[in-house]
DNA sequence: CGTAAATTTGATGGTTTTCAAGCCATGTGG
DNA sequence: CCACATGGCTTGAAAACCATCAAATTTACG
């Protein structure tokens, strides 16, 4: 059991369920709502019904549920998984905030993965029929719907290529830093154990652990224990540019 | 590279039109109307506008060509593949007789691979608009369309995982042997150089060549160029069962 | 029949995994 | 407060596995 128990931000732990209060949310700025004009916003923010506080460890759901609801993860970090025939667990991904989880299987009604929280985290809960309304009603949040599935597709698919450690490992630094998004100057901190990075890059544990010593050493990056810096951004994404699942710099454009 | 790629679509549209006839098909028991009604034949029959041969080497389509039609393969084989940044090829799918071809990009409108005979080929070529409305009509093409998409995307994901080249090989010929389906007692002719085996797999050539010469010295196979026989199904089947890339024994069964 | 391509085999090297052990922080019970 | 256990992280040594390089042999085809 990975629980995770460093101090949290007071806002996690103080509420459990409180109504939803989108315009308000520090994580709207990488929200599938974020930027969205005010109505949108608050169409949106209608629809979310609670939010919640998940402790480290806690599932939000496992293969075979019906699926009833998407989430949307506010702070901390939840990781879908798969597990197979021999009982191996598999990360497919890690969702971080304004990531939403629990679309995999919006068409056969039952979930394909299980989710879990990495660290204490907090999600808001969209009720599935208010999603598809929603959808319906919001060209937009469609358009920026499917540019994130497709990004997801993308990126799982990309892991998929024969890659090297070096590669996996940078692309994944690079990418990690974009999501989390530190203030300039600090540094970001993965919430997730050095294992579930290994078992979502298919590299060894050890392999992980030594590949970012290396890139210290090549002066790439600075680490201590989870947090790191980038060091040497142009090196780092040429060398995860084959991968390929990092963003371009600017933003995700939307069409208009 | 000895391939002619210079595209054929042109050569298709104008050439002489072969009726279809679909209830005489060699094929048709893989084809996507196998076993269909005597009616749904009958409309698939009438929406198949040409046959042509193909000769090997030479594309259908290419990355960025207008979807106007998509293709059955009647006899031989198509590969699909994209090209990276670097120039370097990357197969996708080996398309059999009974397989469909370019419904990768059905949504986008624009083919996102590039489609070529590996050996000479017989398609049959259904327009967009006609296999739209093909679908429309018969809910039961539909369901054995979105059975074989899923296969098709489970067999790309099956790819992703590491295996070792054993297990990769194992699965291939398995998953070959079942769509060659050859007559009892007689070996099934791959379609395909080991180059492109090797490829699709994510091997080197050598590699691949390795494990088929040992897969014969272990009497699981037995090997004459490109044709092969499965000795021992058991074996091989085991070794290539956490790839899953392999439909079970019993041919696919559909919904009512 | 001859050339080019495909296939096969051998030798070698690099990358990653596996096995093993040590370190460090945290938590528990005496 | 200390001894001890635990789990995550790191490092080292060895082996497995596969790619690469090189060359021999076979096959395909004009």
């Amino acid at each position: 059991m990975a629980f995770d128990t460093r101090p949290v931000s007071s806002e996690i732990r103080s509420c459990s369920r409180v109504a939803a209060n989108c315009a308000a949310c520090p994580s709207s700025r990488h929200c599938l709502v974020g930027g969205a004009a005010q109505n949108e916003t608050a169409r949106w923010n209608a629809a979310v019904q609670i939010q919640q506080s998940i402790p480290a460890g806690k599932s939000l759901y496992a293969v075979g549920d019906e699926v009833d609801a998407v989430y949307t993860v506010r702070a901390g970090c939840v990781k879908t998984y798969t597990v197979d025939d021999e009982g191996n667990e598999r990360v497919r991904a890690f969702h971080l905030p304004g990531d939403i989880v629990g679309l995999d299987a919006l068409g056969s009604g039952r979930h394909l993965s299980h989710a879990v929280a990495v660290t204490p985290a907090q999600i808001c809960r969209v009720p599935r029929e208010q999603m598809r309304k929603l959808l319906v009603e919001s060209p937009t949040l469609m358009l920026r719907l499917v540019d994130r599935m497709s990004a997801t597709l993308a990126a799982a698919l990309a892991l998929a290529g024969d890659y090297t450690a070096d590669q996996r490992v940078a692309a994944f630094l690079v990418s990690m830093h974009q999501k989390l998004d530190p203030l300039p100057g600090a540094p970001a901190r993965l919430p997730m154990c050095r294992r579930d990075i290994a078992n979502f890059l298919r590299l060894a544990t050890e392999t992980v652990c030594r590949v970012l010593t290396r890139f210290e050493k090549q002066g790439l990056i600075s680490t201590d224990d989870r947090a790191f810096r980038i060091l040497r951004q142009d090196a780092l994404r040429e060398l995860a540019e084959p991968v390929g699942i990092t963003a371009p710099a600017a933003p995700v454009r939307l069409a208009a």
